[in-house]
RNA sequence: GGAGAGGUGGCCGAGUGGUUGAAGGCGCACGCUUGGAAAGCGUGUUUACGUUAACGCGUAACGAGGGUUCGAAUCCCUCCUUCUCCGCCA
């Protein structure tokens, strides 16, 4: 959510960024909104003070014993005006509040301008990619060859879109998780959070999620609705707080399932694990103050570089256009792993400064040292994600026979060199 | 799921339907006092929006949302949440 103070200190700024980014909704709409909202605050606020001063003559008047009964009346009649006014000021603020939360974030003045991912610039690469003597197999495949991987069945159990892993490769990916925790917590610093999967509409739309992208969850039957990633949870962990400003910055990470139900994405990534509605990752999540912010993204992104360089697996980082960033990205980088199966670069990790966009929704702030209220800044971004750090692994690491070398980092969690068929 | 008791400022804790943004205490900040410290004394100590050059002023907020009333922290309804007991249960 966007300050509505900015966009009016701000408006060819603003007019600008909500065009690069395909903003709904318009600054002209929203100066007429704010308008209308600080024109019945006033009307309200004048009545209101008149209707509080004759109610309290009222009382005086009954305990003196003299009669109330003409200012009775009169108030009587600003009641009812009170009270009409009241409710089209507290209709005129949600307008103005859900037409702010369907607004974009404003871009960073670094970030690339362009419409799509081709405007997307390279920041940088890492490693080498490796030759293979032979055709390399995509992971698919190569699971599947290896027996380890199982779509069939999980389209009996559940439907399209899910996968079982078995034997070696269920251990892999618990090896991932495992060996992603250990990274973060003992070497990077984050604290580990275990959260809920199910989150309630305010968490939701804490972070951004909600209202705009409600097709995007599962929802329950209850309400509740499946996270789609763990930056949900995490970030929301200090909503509606006044956090301590000597505490800041806050780094977290967590181990979630993630739930998507990838609406509008039929077609793409039909086959194999990269596009599923049920993934495991381990999610970074840091919380600044404002002046912090873009030094931790840079650490944040190389917190989730390091588990690639740990592992092996050739990388390079992009800077997000304006135009192929998320809802309430200010500057993202994706993290893009190579794959040798598919010959070619895909995202493994989108790490991103929301500045204070989240902040703002979620209301967590801090007093800073000039004593005033300060939004947070929030970033998050994968520390990886984990099935596609399987896929990365299993195409980067196989041999002409169909195994899968383990890499050295992961050796000792998975108690073996190699992955063969059972 | 059943029965009961709560949710007030950074914390603890008062609160009779009418100058209660809210007593008192703790904490915190500043000042006085002191050789220095503690104690003591004094002053101050929420946020949002609106308004103002500024000091200020106005309005809102006592878990959330409705309602009754000229007037609600205080009465009524719904929901959320915490605690105790019972039931069920990994």
């Amino acid at each position: 959510m966007l300050d509505i103070k900015w966009v009016l200190e701000n408006q060819d700024h603003a007019k600008k960024a909500f065009e690069q980014r395909g903003s709904a909704v318009s600054v002209d709409e929203l100066i007429r909104v704010n308008d209308e909202r600080k024109e019945l605050q006033l009307q309200f606020d004048e009545l209101r003070a008149e209707q509080k001063s004759k109610s309290k003559l009222i009382g005086q008047y009954k305990k003196e014993g003299k009669d109330a009964q003409p200012i009775l009346d009169e108030v009587n009649q600003i009641a009812d005006k009170v009270k009409e006014l009241n409710h089209k000021q507290s209709e005129a603020e949600n307008t103005l509040k859900s037409l702010l939360h369907q607004i974009p974030n404003i871009p960073h003045e670094s970030v690339p301008v362009g419409s799509d991912e081709s405007a997307n610039v390279v920041a940088r690469s890492w490693g080498q990619k490796r030759e293979f003597a032979f055709k390399a197999k995509e992971h698919w495949e190569l699971g599947e060859d290896l027996g380890l991987l199982d779509f069939e069945r999980a389209a009996k159990l559940a439907g399209s879109r899910f996968a079982i892993y078995r034997g070696a490769l269920a251990k892999l990916e618990r090896a991932l998780i495992q060996f992603m925790l250990r990274v973060q917590t003992e070497e990077n610093g984050y604290e580990e959070l275990m959260t809920p999967y199910l989150v309630n509409a305010d968490t939701l739309t804490g972070t951004g999620q909600l209202p705009k992208f409600e097709e995007d969850l599962f929802k329950t039957t209850s309400g509740y609705y499946l996270i789609p990633t763990a930056e949900v949870p995490v970030t929301n962990f200090y909503r509606d707080e006044v956090v301590n400003e000597k505490e800041l910055p806050y780094s977290f990470c967590a181990y979630t399932p993630c739930f998507r139900s990838e609406a509008g994405s039929y077609g793409k990534d039909i086959k194999g694990l990269i596009r599923q509605h049920q993934f495991n990752k381990v999610e970074l999540v840091k919380i600044t103050k404002q002046e912090e912010s873009y030094a931790a993204l840079e650490k944040l992104t190389n917190d989730a570089e390091s588990i690639l360089q740990k592992l092996n697996l050739p990388y390079r980082v992009m800077t997000l256009c304006t135009g192929d960033m998320g809802f309430g990205a200010a500057k993202t980088y994706d993290i893009e792993v190579w794959l040798p199966g598919q010959n070619q670069y895909r995202e493994i990790s989108s790490c991103s400064n929301c500045e204070a966009f989240q902040g703002r929704r979620m209301n967590t702030r801090y007093k800073d040292s000039n004593g005033k209220m300060q939004f947070v800044h929030t970033l998050n971004g994968s520390g990886l994600a984990v099935g596609r750090t399987l896929i990365a692994v299993l195409e980067n690491y196989q041999q002409e026979d169909g195994s899968i070398l383990v890499p050295e980092a992961l050796q000792h969690s998975m108690g073996c060199e190699v992955i063969k068929k059972p």
